[in-house]
DNA sequence: CAGTGATACTGAACTTTTTGAATAGGTGCG
DNA sequence: CGCACCTATTCAAAAAGTTCAGTATCACTG
């Protein structure tokens, strides 16, 4: 239900085809609601058939035709309605990499290392992008100018959002990276785990 | 595909009931693949077919007859296969509120300062309990001596990131409240926003 | 001028997840 | 004794999301 909401959210931006959509869900908004192209282009169609978002069909010189969608009138009145609402559902979090942390105790340890060092260039990755992000937005200033002077300031505390998330998970790793290597070289010599 | 594992995962702590797992995934787990009832019960009977767990019925006196699941040998080494490959599905955030917040530009900012209050007293109470299992697991060591001591540290790992999550939450939340008091009362004085 | 890759979109089958309800025994309260 | 609530599970159906495989245009490379 609430890929509807995300999708109008995103075009408060300005008018956007399903392809950059499609493209702004695996960065910026991925954060909070990712989704495929094929789920954009079939959501696209139905709040178009609603009256939420108009297309117009736009022809180009050197790519194909596309169809840009924006806001309706209808569309913003629905997107902040909902925006007012209590929060129904909470935070989903689905993560395959933790459930393999829940279970590392029977690996190799040597290749739980390996899991966690992927895992946190992954999140240094994303932070450093979140980071590019971040340093347009805000264009020279500061943050406490921009939050103050701009008129808009729900993408840049979701962004923020973000990246606090992607710095705790690198952090995460790094503790983690530590435990692993004084569970190698125990400090305490009863040689217990070491058959 | 990862609710299998999931749930694999889980039973590495020991045997468990589909309703005692239904509400372990409502607490510790739910942090990282959250499930209802009805899916862990049809998960329980494939895995169950699959002979990676097995299944024990226990008539209790005063409550109705119960079936106990337990990992089988063939269950614990698919666990560690999964668990020893690379992640293929990075982490997926699903969260309602967000695109609340990515919107919030539209909205009351009495009534966005109502959800955010109602979402930082959420993250406390979330971590309040995460603090719980801590203190239990930990039963009086130090952080320290457990991971250098436990038999088993993914548990007490991945509880740590549920806690740095609904913290980083928190934070975040107490943030925006103050760009928001700031919005409200703003020191640059072109009233702009105040019409 | 064939191959590769980016843009731009569509279709159909499939799996997973959510929702709502039904069943059924037992406990505790007034 | 009736009602609400807890344990424990199951059924059915809808909604949401994933996967795979296309179509088609154009740009660039060798």
């Amino acid at each position: 239900m609430s890929l509807k909401y995300a999708v109008l959210a995103a075009l408060l931006e300005g008018e956007a085809s399903g392809y950059e959509l499609s493209k702004v869900f695996d960065v910026s908004l991925a954060n909070f609601w990712p989704a495929t192209p094929q789920q954009l282009y079939r959501e696209l169609e139905r709040l178009a058939d609603e009256g939420l978002i108009e297309a117009r069909t736009v022809p180009q010189e050197r790519r194909p035709t596309k169809r840009l969608f924006s806001l309706t009138e209808a569309g913003r009145d629905r997107l902040s309605a909902f925006a007012a609402e209590p929060t129904r559902r909470p935070t989903a979090v689905r993560d395959e990499f933790l459930i393999k942390m829940q279970a590392m105790d029977g690996i190799d340890p040597e290749r739980v290392r390996a899991l966690v060092e992927e895992r946190r260039t992954w999140a240094l990755g994303k932070l450093a992008r979140y980071e590019r992000v971040r340093e347009r937005l805000l264009d020279g200033r500061t943050e406490e100018e921009h939050l103050r002077e701009a008129g808009r300031v729900g993408p840049y505390l979701t962004l923020l959002a973000g990246i606090s998330f992607e710095r705790e998970n690198a952090r995460w790793c790094e503790h983690v990276l530590t435990v692993l290597g004084e569970r190698r070289a125990p400090t305490d010599p009863t040689g217990q785990a070491l058959g």
